[in-house]
RNA sequence: GGCGAGGUAGCUCAGUUGGUUAGAGCACACGACUCAUAAUCGUGGGGUCGAGAGUUCAAGUCUCUCUCUCGCCA
């Protein structure tokens, strides 16, 4: 038994993300979660919410309440919605959480030991009416260049000129509107990347078996332009975790917090102290997952995210791990995904375009996105939701190749064996060959399972779906019992265990599916079936079973149309 | 403008270190079957692998040029 350790990327606390972000790394993560529990392993799988930034005191003030607050309830909010997906994260933890607070401060002490960290005295835009730094983002003026009214404080959208903000014309916030500012110093600390360029680049290229668009991206910032930069990671902000060397005071550094870049992904480990906390257990049982000194060296350490979070991964997190000096894991293998695009565009959080993790559940059940979303996950290049694909797969995959064979084989046998496995014929040479076609692809399934190929595994699940309905058709027990009724029992009692076999296989994709299918079947024995042929004897002869509703249904052509209407404007 | 990723059957995509007639699913056509959610199974048609040139005994797979799309950055 193996020990995994997995972390999804944490979404961003202000909103509900949309189904690109779920299939860019939730989903996938939860896949191979799993999966892995399914094969005995011991898994670790955390997520948390990432609540600090000036977005979330943005939204929070837009709504009206307090951050903490504002966080508070949308944590919730996303927590119901990830239960909704159905999932499995042995825990969902908060940024903002004491833990993360502790453990953050706790590495900045350690880099500033470590003579990581330098203090850099800098000018910023400061707004007297919002009692803020503004960062350039928001504060616009007119370009000094074109004229531009619109211009940002890091560029020209217009003349595309790079800016500084000191440079605009009636320069404003963009929160308020107010031309109330003033350049006022700070000061801030950096982390300085460039010294462990080198170490971080030999563990880098250490990694042979990451996608090349994980590497490829990581190597564009250790080599592009000046190399990897210096990271400011404080900032003027109110919402975050404070400042502090360790447990002490960082002088000249009072009311300023952590960039929420540097302590999001802190929250990792920090999420599975939570996830101690909240099991009552002592701080061990987390530490043998994160500490290589305190049990965690046989653990195998996975993570999952877009390909727009892994410069974070694979650089200035290692370096805040690497610099630290102390025995922390660092990840084994870092599964990155490209982009899922809506309907020949892009999905848009700030536009609402596209489908929305709400919005989805509302209209059909998870299990529904699971397959379609998994089956089609962006990982070579960037994919492609439409309504019709998705729309036709489901109809097809779940609802005729799946759902029907589960249907067309309990019925028959209630009606012409009784809701009992039937007892009577021996396996012959077809079951044989089924047995043994079926030992080979759930080898091929498991590899690819195992290497995180999701669109391959789909695939593989989907051919052992189908060689099911194959053999029911070439084996046609309902010719077979007009004449041999003993042959058509055995042949029934074989595809009643092979339903199943089915539910545990399948389960990753579409867990409530397959907890249908094993409810139906009348069991609970989740037992992977590496024995194929003790697996088709699992159920035994005269076990009662009863017929499931329908595990799917279609997808009709009037509801297709009407989601793509409503899908394709604005979200309000 | 720079960098990166891509342009493979109507659609969504696979195609390992270059090597026999380029694959899958869906869609389409025909056939089989009738247990089942008008479901299933089989067979078949369909691609000058974005364009052009080059390297090679051999290129979708390497090199160059061009073109289009999409990102990122300045």
């Amino acid at each position: 038994m193996a020990r995994i350790l997995i972390t999804s990327a944490i979404p961003y606390i202000n909103g509900i993300k949309h189904l690109g972000n779920l299939v860019g790394s939730q989903l996938p993560a939860d896949l191979f979660a799993r999966y892995n529990r399914a094969r005995g392993h011991e898994v670790m799988f955390i997520c948390a919410t990432d609540e600090h930034g000036t977005p979330a005191e943005l939204a929070a003030a837009k709504a009206g309440k307090p951050v903490a607050a504002y966080c508070a309830e949308m944590h919730d909010v996303q927590a119901e919605i990830a239960r909704g997906f159905r999932l499995s994260f042995d825990h969902f933890g908060r940024s903002s959480s004491q833990r993360n607070h502790l453990l953050t401060q706790h590495f900045a002490g350690k880099l500033a030991e470590a003579g990581l960290i330098r203090e850099v005295e800098e000018s910023q835009i400061y707004s007297i009416d919002d009692h803020r730094f503004l960062p350039d983002r928001y504060i616009e003026g007119t370009c000094p260049n074109c004229g531009y009214e619109s211009a940002r404080g890091d560029q020209c959208d217009n003349c595309t000129k790079q800016l500084d903000p000191t440079d605009l014309i009636n320069p404003h916030s963009t929160i308020s509107g107010s031309t109330n500012l003033e350049v006022r110093k700070t000061k801030h600390l950096y982390l300085r990347q460039r010294s462990l360029r080198d170490k971080l680049e030999a563990w880098i290229d250490s990694k042979k078996d990451w996608p090349i668009l994980t590497t490829s991206i990581a190597k564009k910032w250790l080599n592009d332009g000046d190399g990897l930069q210096d990271r400011g990671i404080t900032r003027d902000l109110h919402w975050g975790i404070p400042v502090k060397k360790g447990d002490q005071i960082w002088p000249g550094m009072e009311g300023k917090v952590f960039y929420v870049w540097f302590d999001a992904p802190i929250e990792y480990i920090a999420c599975t102290a939570e996830w101690a906390d909240a099991q009552g257990l002592p701080d061990a049982a987390w530490q043998r997952w994160w500490r290589t000194d305190m049990g965690a060296q046989d653990v195998s350490y996975y993570q999952f995210m877009g390909k727009d979070n892994v410069p974070f991964h694979t650089l200035s997190f290692p370096a805040t791990i690497l610099g630290s000096g102390e025995p922390w894991k660092l990840v084994d293998y870092l599964k990155s995904f490209n982009y899922l695009n809506y309907d020949g565009g892009q999905f848009s959080t700030s536009r609402g375009r596209g489908v929305f993790m709400d919005q989805a559940l509302s209209i059909l059940p998870s299990d529904y996105w699971r397959w379609w979303l998994l089956s089609h996950a962006p990982e070579s290049a960037d994919s492609e939701f439409t309504w019709e694909n998705f729309q036709v797969s489901v109809n097809k995959d779940l609802a005729d190749v799946l759902g029907n064979l589960v249907s067309r084989v309990t019925k028959f046998c209630v009606a012409k064996f009784g809701s009992e496995v039937p007892s009577a014929g021996e396996f012959g040479e077809q079951e044989a060959r089924l047995i043994e076609d079926l030992g080979t692809r759930i080898k091929d399934y498991a590899a690819c399972m195992e290497t995180m190929e999701v669109r391959k595994a789909s695939a593989e699940l989907r051919a052992i779906w189908v060689i099911g309905n194959e053999y029911l058709q070439a084996a046609a027990p309902w010719t077979v019992v007009k004449t041999d009724p003993e042959r058509a029992q055995a042949m029934i009692r074989l595809s009643l265990n092979l339903i199943r076999v089915y539910a545990i296989l399948s389960a990753p994709f579409i867990p409530d599916a397959a907890a249908a299918m094993m409810a139906a079947m009348g069991t609970e024995d989740w037992t992977w079936p590496d024995d194929v042929a003790a697996a088709m004897t699992a159920l035994p002869a005269g076990h009662a079973f009863r017929v499931p509703e329908n595990l799917f249904r279609k997808i009709t052509d009037e509801e297709r149309a009407d989601w793509q209407q409503r899908f394709a404007g604005i979200r309000t």
